[in-house]
DNA sequence: TTAAACTACATTGAGTTAGTAGGAATTAAA
DNA sequence: TTTAATTCCTACTAACTCAATGTAGTTTAA
Protein backbone atom coordinates (compact mmCIF):
# COMPACT_ATOMS: atom_id res chain seq x y z
CA UNK A 1 0.00 0.00 0.00
CA UNK A 2 3.21 2.29 -0.78
CA UNK A 3 3.43 5.83 -1.87
CA UNK A 4 6.24 5.87 -4.37
CA UNK A 5 8.80 8.74 -3.49
CA UNK A 6 7.89 10.26 -6.57
CA UNK A 7 4.39 10.96 -5.37
CA UNK A 8 5.50 11.94 -1.79
CA UNK A 9 7.64 14.50 -3.26
CA UNK A 10 5.12 15.89 -5.76
CA UNK A 11 2.52 16.36 -2.53
CA UNK A 12 5.14 17.59 -0.51
CA UNK A 13 6.13 20.25 -3.56
CA UNK A 14 2.37 20.85 -4.00
CA UNK A 15 1.94 21.78 -0.21
CA UNK A 16 5.12 23.78 0.03
CA UNK A 17 3.21 25.77 -3.27
CA UNK A 18 0.22 25.78 -1.29
CA UNK A 19 1.81 27.57 2.09
CA UNK A 20 3.85 29.88 -0.32
CA UNK A 21 0.30 31.19 -1.72
CA UNK A 22 -1.26 31.40 1.50
CA UNK A 23 1.96 33.46 2.76
CA UNK A 24 2.06 35.29 0.01
CA UNK A 25 5.13 34.40 -1.71
CA UNK A 26 4.30 34.42 -5.71
CA UNK A 27 7.03 32.13 -7.18
CA UNK A 28 9.67 29.41 -5.35
CA UNK A 29 12.25 27.71 -7.21
CA UNK A 30 12.69 24.13 -7.25
CA UNK A 31 16.08 24.90 -5.74
CA UNK A 32 14.10 26.07 -2.81
CA UNK A 33 11.87 23.23 -2.49
CA UNK A 34 14.76 20.66 -2.80
CA UNK A 35 16.48 22.29 0.06
CA UNK A 36 13.55 22.51 2.07
CA UNK A 37 12.30 19.17 1.99
CA UNK A 38 15.38 17.14 1.35
CA UNK A 39 14.78 15.91 -2.29
CA UNK A 40 17.43 15.69 -4.85
CA UNK A 41 17.09 18.66 -7.30
CA UNK A 42 17.10 17.17 -10.51
CA UNK A 43 14.83 14.70 -9.69
CA UNK A 44 12.47 17.36 -8.16
CA UNK A 45 12.94 19.03 -11.58
CA UNK A 46 11.46 16.25 -13.51
CA UNK A 47 8.18 15.69 -11.16
CA UNK A 48 7.44 19.48 -11.68
CA UNK A 49 7.69 18.97 -15.17
CA UNK A 50 5.15 16.51 -14.92
CA UNK A 51 3.02 18.40 -12.05
CA UNK A 52 3.18 21.48 -14.93
CA UNK A 53 1.93 19.25 -17.92
CA UNK A 54 -1.23 17.73 -16.12
CA UNK A 55 -2.03 21.24 -15.04
CA UNK A 56 -1.33 21.12 -11.49
CA UNK A 57 0.97 24.41 -11.27
CA UNK A 58 2.78 27.31 -13.55
CA UNK A 59 5.93 28.24 -14.22
CA UNK A 60 7.72 30.97 -14.71
CA UNK A 61 11.19 30.59 -17.02
CA UNK A 62 14.29 32.55 -16.29
CA UNK A 63 16.19 34.29 -14.10
CA UNK A 64 13.73 34.98 -10.73
CA UNK A 65 11.83 32.42 -12.44
CA UNK A 66 9.81 29.73 -10.33
CA UNK A 67 6.88 27.80 -10.12
CA UNK A 68 3.62 28.35 -8.52
CA UNK A 69 -0.03 26.68 -8.22
CA UNK A 70 -1.93 27.06 -11.29
CA UNK A 71 -5.26 26.66 -9.53
CA UNK A 72 -6.30 27.85 -6.37
CA UNK A 73 -5.40 25.21 -3.81
CA UNK A 74 -8.90 24.10 -2.99
CA UNK A 75 -9.60 23.33 -6.51
CA UNK A 76 -6.78 20.35 -6.11
CA UNK A 77 -7.55 17.48 -4.44
CA UNK A 78 -4.84 15.34 -2.59
CA UNK A 79 -6.59 12.01 -4.35
CA UNK A 80 -5.97 13.93 -8.00
CA UNK A 81 -2.71 14.08 -7.61
CA UNK A 82 -1.23 10.83 -5.96
CA UNK A 83 -3.75 9.09 -9.36
CA UNK A 84 -1.42 11.26 -11.06
CA UNK A 85 2.15 9.99 -10.24
CA UNK A 86 1.09 6.19 -8.41
CA UNK A 87 -2.16 5.54 -10.57
CA UNK A 88 -5.38 3.97 -9.16
CA UNK A 89 -6.13 3.89 -5.43
CA UNK A 90 -7.33 1.03 -5.60
CA UNK A 91 -5.70 -2.36 -3.93
CA UNK A 92 -6.46 -4.23 -7.14
CA UNK A 93 -7.67 -2.92 -10.48
CA UNK A 94 -11.17 -4.96 -10.28
CA UNK A 95 -12.54 -2.25 -7.26
CA UNK A 96 -10.74 0.87 -9.50
CA UNK A 97 -13.67 3.39 -10.09
CA UNK A 98 -10.82 5.23 -12.33
CA UNK A 99 -8.93 2.24 -14.18
CA UNK A 100 -11.62 -0.62 -13.51
CA UNK A 101 -9.54 -3.70 -14.65
CA UNK A 102 -10.82 -7.60 -14.47
CA UNK A 103 -9.05 -10.09 -12.05
CA UNK A 104 -8.50 -13.36 -12.66
CA UNK A 105 -10.95 -14.31 -9.86
CA UNK A 106 -13.83 -16.84 -11.71
CA UNK A 107 -17.13 -15.26 -10.26
CA UNK A 108 -16.32 -11.25 -9.56
CA UNK A 109 -19.63 -11.12 -7.96
CA UNK A 110 -19.11 -13.95 -5.08
CA UNK A 111 -15.44 -12.73 -4.19
CA UNK A 112 -14.99 -12.09 -0.55
CA UNK A 113 -11.09 -10.58 -1.08
CA UNK A 114 -12.68 -8.08 -4.03
CA UNK A 115 -15.52 -7.03 -1.55
CA UNK A 116 -13.14 -6.43 1.27
CA UNK A 117 -10.49 -4.14 -0.95
CA UNK A 118 -13.05 -2.29 -2.31
CA UNK A 119 -14.46 -1.59 1.61
CA UNK A 120 -10.29 -0.29 1.30
CA UNK A 121 -10.23 1.13 -1.59
CA UNK A 122 -13.43 3.53 -0.82
CA UNK A 123 -11.78 4.36 2.94
CA UNK A 124 -8.44 5.70 0.94
CA UNK A 125 -10.59 7.26 -1.79
CA UNK A 126 -12.76 8.59 0.87
CA UNK A 127 -10.00 10.15 2.74
CA UNK A 128 -7.86 11.64 -0.43
CA UNK A 129 -10.94 12.64 -2.98
CA UNK A 130 -12.00 14.71 -0.09
CA UNK A 131 -9.13 16.76 1.32
CA UNK A 132 -7.63 19.22 -0.93
CA UNK A 133 -4.24 21.02 -0.68
CA UNK A 134 -6.21 23.69 0.81
CA UNK A 135 -7.40 21.54 3.71
CA UNK A 136 -3.42 19.93 4.54
CA UNK A 137 -2.17 23.59 3.68
CA UNK A 138 -4.44 25.04 6.25
CA UNK A 139 -3.66 22.37 9.29
CA UNK A 140 -0.04 22.79 8.74
CA UNK A 141 -0.39 26.30 9.10
CA UNK A 142 -2.65 26.15 12.26
CA UNK A 143 -0.27 23.74 13.96
CA UNK A 144 2.77 25.67 13.27
CA UNK A 145 1.22 29.21 14.38
CA UNK A 146 -0.22 27.94 17.34
CA UNK A 147 3.82 25.92 18.24
CA UNK A 148 5.41 29.74 16.94
CA UNK A 149 6.92 27.67 14.62
CA UNK A 150 8.93 30.73 12.37
CA UNK A 151 6.43 29.64 8.56
CA UNK A 152 8.22 28.64 5.23
CA UNK A 153 8.63 31.18 2.53
CA UNK A 154 8.40 34.31 4.38
CA UNK A 155 10.61 36.09 6.24
CA UNK A 156 8.37 38.14 7.78
CA UNK A 157 6.46 36.71 10.87
CA UNK A 158 3.18 35.87 8.72
CA UNK A 159 0.42 38.39 8.34
CA UNK A 160 -2.53 36.41 9.38
CA UNK A 161 -4.35 36.53 6.09
CA UNK A 162 -7.89 35.08 5.86
CA UNK A 163 -7.84 31.32 5.08
CA UNK A 164 -9.07 29.73 1.11
CA UNK A 165 -11.29 26.98 2.79
CA UNK A 166 -12.02 24.39 1.39
CA UNK A 167 -15.61 25.06 -0.83
CA UNK A 168 -18.40 22.55 1.14
CA UNK A 169 -18.97 19.91 -0.42
CA UNK A 170 -22.08 17.97 1.00
CA UNK A 171 -22.04 15.16 -1.12
CA UNK A 172 -19.09 13.59 0.56
CA UNK A 173 -19.43 12.40 4.00
CA UNK A 174 -17.50 12.92 6.87
CA UNK A 175 -14.90 10.77 7.98
CA UNK A 176 -13.23 10.28 11.26
CA UNK A 177 -9.35 11.05 11.77
CA UNK A 178 -7.15 14.09 12.59
CA UNK A 179 -7.73 16.45 9.61
CA UNK A 180 -11.30 16.34 10.32
CA UNK A 181 -10.57 16.89 14.18
CA UNK A 182 -8.88 19.45 13.44
CA UNK A 183 -11.67 20.50 11.26
CA UNK A 184 -14.55 21.04 14.02
CA UNK A 185 -16.74 22.30 11.28
CA UNK A 186 -16.51 19.27 8.83
CA UNK A 187 -17.67 16.83 11.98
CA UNK A 188 -20.92 15.51 12.03
CA UNK B 1 -1.32 2.10 -3.17
CA UNK B 2 -1.18 -1.37 -4.84
CA UNK B 3 -1.60 -5.03 -3.11
CA UNK B 4 1.02 -7.20 -5.36
CA UNK B 5 0.14 -10.09 -7.20
CA UNK B 6 1.62 -12.29 -4.34
CA UNK B 7 -0.79 -10.59 -1.62
CA UNK B 8 -3.77 -11.00 -3.58
CA UNK B 9 -2.91 -14.73 -4.29
CA UNK B 10 -1.74 -15.70 -0.99
CA UNK B 11 -5.74 -14.07 0.00
CA UNK B 12 -7.01 -15.35 -2.50
CA UNK B 13 -5.68 -19.19 -1.40
CA UNK B 14 -6.08 -18.70 2.57
CA UNK B 15 -9.73 -17.57 1.65
CA UNK B 16 -10.58 -20.93 -0.06
CA UNK B 17 -8.46 -22.71 2.83
CA UNK B 18 -11.00 -21.23 4.65
CA UNK B 19 -13.98 -21.81 3.03
CA UNK B 20 -12.81 -25.68 3.00
CA UNK B 21 -12.18 -25.38 6.41
CA UNK B 22 -15.92 -24.62 6.71
CA UNK B 23 -17.09 -27.03 4.17
CA UNK B 24 -15.59 -29.64 5.98
CA UNK B 25 -12.64 -30.49 3.24
CA UNK B 26 -9.63 -31.83 5.43
CA UNK B 27 -7.05 -30.46 2.87
CA UNK B 28 -6.28 -29.01 -0.46
CA UNK B 29 -3.65 -29.29 -2.95
CA UNK B 30 -1.70 -26.63 -4.78
CA UNK B 31 -3.00 -27.35 -7.84
CA UNK B 32 -6.63 -27.37 -6.91
CA UNK B 33 -6.38 -23.95 -5.56
CA UNK B 34 -4.02 -23.46 -8.68
CA UNK B 35 -7.02 -24.20 -10.77
CA UNK B 36 -9.38 -22.36 -9.02
CA UNK B 37 -7.97 -19.39 -9.14
CA UNK B 38 -6.20 -19.53 -12.18
CA UNK B 39 -2.79 -18.73 -10.14
CA UNK B 40 0.81 -19.93 -11.88
CA UNK B 41 1.35 -22.88 -9.57
CA UNK B 42 4.53 -22.95 -9.11
CA UNK B 43 4.20 -19.03 -8.40
CA UNK B 44 1.41 -20.42 -5.80
CA UNK B 45 3.98 -22.98 -4.66
CA UNK B 46 6.54 -20.70 -3.48
CA UNK B 47 3.56 -18.97 -1.26
CA UNK B 48 2.06 -21.63 0.73
CA UNK B 49 5.87 -22.39 1.43
CA UNK B 50 6.21 -18.90 2.74
CA UNK B 51 2.65 -18.99 4.22
CA UNK B 52 3.58 -22.14 5.95
CA UNK B 53 6.69 -20.79 7.61
CA UNK B 54 5.10 -18.03 8.95
CA UNK B 55 2.31 -20.21 10.53
CA UNK B 56 -0.58 -19.27 8.92
CA UNK B 57 -1.11 -22.84 7.22
CA UNK B 58 0.22 -26.68 7.63
CA UNK B 59 1.16 -28.77 5.07
CA UNK B 60 0.16 -32.81 4.74
CA UNK B 61 3.03 -34.36 2.74
CA UNK B 62 3.10 -37.02 -0.17
CA UNK B 63 0.06 -38.32 -1.77
CA UNK B 64 -3.13 -37.03 -1.20
CA UNK B 65 -1.48 -34.38 0.59
CA UNK B 66 -1.97 -30.78 0.62
CA UNK B 67 -2.68 -27.66 3.15
CA UNK B 68 -4.99 -26.47 5.39
CA UNK B 69 -5.42 -23.53 8.13
CA UNK B 70 -2.88 -24.03 10.73
CA UNK B 71 -5.09 -21.45 13.26
CA UNK B 72 -9.25 -21.23 13.28
CA UNK B 73 -9.71 -18.52 10.44
CA UNK B 74 -11.37 -16.05 13.43
CA UNK B 75 -7.42 -15.96 14.60
CA UNK B 76 -6.20 -14.44 11.61
CA UNK B 77 -6.60 -11.56 10.22
CA UNK B 78 -6.48 -10.27 7.00
CA UNK B 79 -3.63 -7.42 7.84
CA UNK B 80 -1.28 -10.24 9.54
CA UNK B 81 -1.21 -11.79 5.92
CA UNK B 82 -1.01 -8.71 3.93
CA UNK B 83 1.85 -7.10 6.09
CA UNK B 84 3.83 -10.45 5.60
CA UNK B 85 3.60 -10.61 2.30
CA UNK B 86 3.99 -7.05 1.23
CA UNK B 87 5.22 -5.12 4.43
CA UNK B 88 3.83 -2.06 5.97
CA UNK B 89 0.45 -1.03 5.47
CA UNK B 90 0.85 2.48 5.85
CA UNK B 91 1.79 4.61 2.95
CA UNK B 92 4.78 5.68 4.14
CA UNK B 93 7.28 4.92 6.78
CA UNK B 94 6.41 7.24 9.20
CA UNK B 95 3.31 6.77 10.28
CA UNK B 96 3.29 3.05 10.43
CA UNK B 97 3.21 1.50 13.49
CA UNK B 98 4.75 -2.06 12.97
CA UNK B 99 7.77 -0.21 10.80
CA UNK B 100 8.26 3.44 11.59
CA UNK B 101 11.12 4.59 9.90
CA UNK B 102 11.85 8.48 9.87
CA UNK B 103 11.24 10.83 6.63
CA UNK B 104 13.41 12.62 5.35
CA UNK B 105 10.70 15.73 6.42
CA UNK B 106 12.43 18.65 7.93
CA UNK B 107 9.53 18.84 10.81
CA UNK B 108 7.70 15.83 11.64
CA UNK B 109 5.39 17.27 14.05
CA UNK B 110 4.37 19.98 11.65
CA UNK B 111 4.20 17.94 8.36
CA UNK B 112 0.90 18.02 7.03
CA UNK B 113 1.17 15.15 4.65
CA UNK B 114 2.29 13.00 7.14
CA UNK B 115 -0.93 14.29 9.46
CA UNK B 116 -3.02 13.28 5.72
CA UNK B 117 -0.91 9.73 5.47
CA UNK B 118 -1.78 9.02 9.10
CA UNK B 119 -4.82 9.51 8.54
CA UNK B 120 -5.12 7.19 5.12
CA UNK B 121 -3.06 4.12 7.14
CA UNK B 122 -4.92 4.21 10.27
CA UNK B 123 -8.22 3.93 7.59
CA UNK B 124 -6.61 1.08 6.15
CA UNK B 125 -5.77 -0.99 9.10
CA UNK B 126 -9.09 -0.13 10.82
CA UNK B 127 -10.27 -2.25 7.98
CA UNK B 128 -7.00 -4.70 7.29
CA UNK B 129 -7.06 -5.70 11.25
CA UNK B 130 -10.42 -6.03 11.84
CA UNK B 131 -11.59 -8.53 9.52
CA UNK B 132 -10.31 -12.26 9.50
CA UNK B 133 -10.35 -14.62 7.24
CA UNK B 134 -13.25 -15.80 9.07
CA UNK B 135 -15.02 -12.66 7.80
CA UNK B 136 -14.49 -12.99 4.30
CA UNK B 137 -15.08 -16.72 4.27
CA UNK B 138 -18.66 -15.38 5.86
CA UNK B 139 -19.89 -13.22 3.87
CA UNK B 140 -18.60 -15.19 0.82
CA UNK B 141 -20.45 -18.24 1.81
CA UNK B 142 -23.38 -16.53 2.41
CA UNK B 143 -23.81 -14.59 -0.62
CA UNK B 144 -22.73 -18.03 -2.74
CA UNK B 145 -26.10 -19.49 -0.84
CA UNK B 146 -28.28 -16.84 -1.32
CA UNK B 147 -27.99 -16.61 -4.81
CA UNK B 148 -27.83 -20.35 -5.40
CA UNK B 149 -24.32 -20.63 -5.91
CA UNK B 150 -22.48 -24.41 -5.72
CA UNK B 151 -20.06 -24.17 -2.84
CA UNK B 152 -16.35 -25.35 -4.08
CA UNK B 153 -14.48 -27.39 -2.29
CA UNK B 154 -17.75 -29.64 -1.59
CA UNK B 155 -19.42 -32.01 -4.26
CA UNK B 156 -22.39 -32.14 -1.66
CA UNK B 157 -24.76 -29.31 -1.41
CA UNK B 158 -23.15 -28.27 1.82
CA UNK B 159 -24.61 -28.71 4.89
CA UNK B 160 -25.09 -25.70 6.08
CA UNK B 161 -22.65 -26.08 9.63
CA UNK B 162 -22.94 -23.38 12.10
CA UNK B 163 -20.53 -21.09 11.32
CA UNK B 164 -17.33 -20.15 13.09
CA UNK B 165 -17.96 -16.28 13.66
CA UNK B 166 -15.09 -13.96 14.08
CA UNK B 167 -14.57 -13.42 17.94
CA UNK B 168 -16.28 -9.93 19.15
CA UNK B 169 -13.48 -7.61 19.00
CA UNK B 170 -15.06 -4.02 21.36
CA UNK B 171 -11.72 -2.60 21.18
CA UNK B 172 -12.15 -1.93 17.68
CA UNK B 173 -15.23 0.58 16.53
CA UNK B 174 -17.10 -0.30 13.59
CA UNK B 175 -16.52 0.40 10.11
CA UNK B 176 -18.29 1.71 7.35
CA UNK B 177 -18.41 0.16 4.59
CA UNK B 178 -19.87 -3.24 2.43
CA UNK B 179 -18.52 -5.80 4.79
CA UNK B 180 -20.20 -4.52 8.00
CA UNK B 181 -23.17 -3.85 6.14
CA UNK B 182 -23.25 -7.70 5.65
CA UNK B 183 -22.64 -8.13 9.09
CA UNK B 184 -25.91 -5.78 10.91
CA UNK B 185 -24.32 -7.01 14.45
CA UNK B 186 -21.21 -5.52 14.12
CA UNK B 187 -23.00 -1.88 13.03
CA UNK B 188 -23.53 0.27 16.00
C1' DT C 1 6.72 -49.73 -6.32
C1' DT C 2 4.65 -45.86 -8.09
C1' DA C 3 2.17 -41.71 -8.53
C1' DA C 4 0.96 -37.63 -6.39
C1' DA C 5 1.94 -34.39 -3.62
C1' DC C 6 5.05 -31.01 -1.05
C1' DT C 7 10.17 -28.96 -0.52
C1' DA C 8 14.14 -26.44 -1.77
C1' DC C 9 16.66 -23.47 -4.33
C1' DA C 10 18.35 -21.34 -8.50
C1' DT C 11 17.42 -18.50 -12.36
C1' DT C 12 15.33 -15.06 -15.22
C1' DG C 13 13.05 -11.45 -18.07
C1' DA C 14 10.42 -7.42 -17.71
C1' DG C 15 9.35 -3.62 -15.57
C1' DT C 16 9.68 -0.01 -11.95
C1' DT C 17 12.03 3.04 -8.90
C1' DA C 18 14.84 6.53 -7.82
C1' DG C 19 17.62 8.80 -9.31
C1' DT C 20 21.93 11.19 -12.44
C1' DA C 21 23.80 13.85 -16.36
C1' DG C 22 24.27 17.31 -19.70
C1' DG C 23 22.90 20.83 -22.01
C1' DA C 24 19.29 24.06 -24.41
C1' DA C 25 16.11 27.75 -23.87
C1' DT C 26 14.47 31.66 -21.41
C1' DT C 27 14.47 35.72 -18.67
C1' DA C 28 15.80 39.62 -15.42
C1' DA C 29 19.10 42.46 -14.17
C1' DA C 30 23.67 44.55 -14.25
C1' DT D 1 24.62 43.23 -24.39
C1' DT D 2 26.35 40.23 -21.38
C1' DT D 3 25.73 37.30 -17.43
C1' DA D 4 23.63 34.59 -14.04
C1' DA D 5 19.85 32.10 -12.64
C1' DT D 6 16.29 29.65 -13.69
C1' DT D 7 13.17 26.25 -16.17
C1' DC D 8 12.93 22.76 -19.97
C1' DC D 9 14.16 18.61 -22.46
C1' DT D 10 16.10 14.22 -23.29
C1' DA D 11 18.74 10.46 -22.37
C1' DC D 12 20.74 7.20 -19.39
C1' DT D 13 21.38 3.81 -15.55
C1' DA D 14 22.08 1.01 -11.37
C1' DA D 15 19.49 -1.38 -8.30
C1' DC D 16 15.57 -3.44 -7.10
C1' DT D 17 11.12 -5.81 -7.33
C1' DC D 18 7.71 -8.54 -9.51
C1' DA D 19 6.05 -12.49 -11.32
C1' DA D 20 7.07 -16.09 -12.50
C1' DT D 21 9.79 -20.64 -14.38
C1' DG D 22 12.88 -24.64 -13.89
C1' DT D 23 15.13 -28.51 -11.90
C1' DA D 24 15.81 -31.77 -8.72
C1' DG D 25 14.69 -33.57 -4.93
C1' DT D 26 11.74 -35.84 -0.51
C1' DT D 27 7.66 -37.73 1.50
C1' DT D 28 3.64 -40.51 1.72
C1' DA D 29 -0.60 -43.32 0.57
C1' DA D 30 -2.24 -46.80 -2.01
Amino acid sequence: MKLSKKGEYALRALIDLGIAAEVGRPLVQVSELAAKELIPIKFLEQIMQLLKEEGFIESQRGKFGGYRLARPANKITIGSIVRLIDGPLAPIGCVSHTAYEKCSCPDETHCGLRMLMLDVRNAIAGILDRYTLADVVEVTLRKMRRDNVPLPFSDAPAARRSPVRNAARPDLKPVEGILSNLFPDYSI
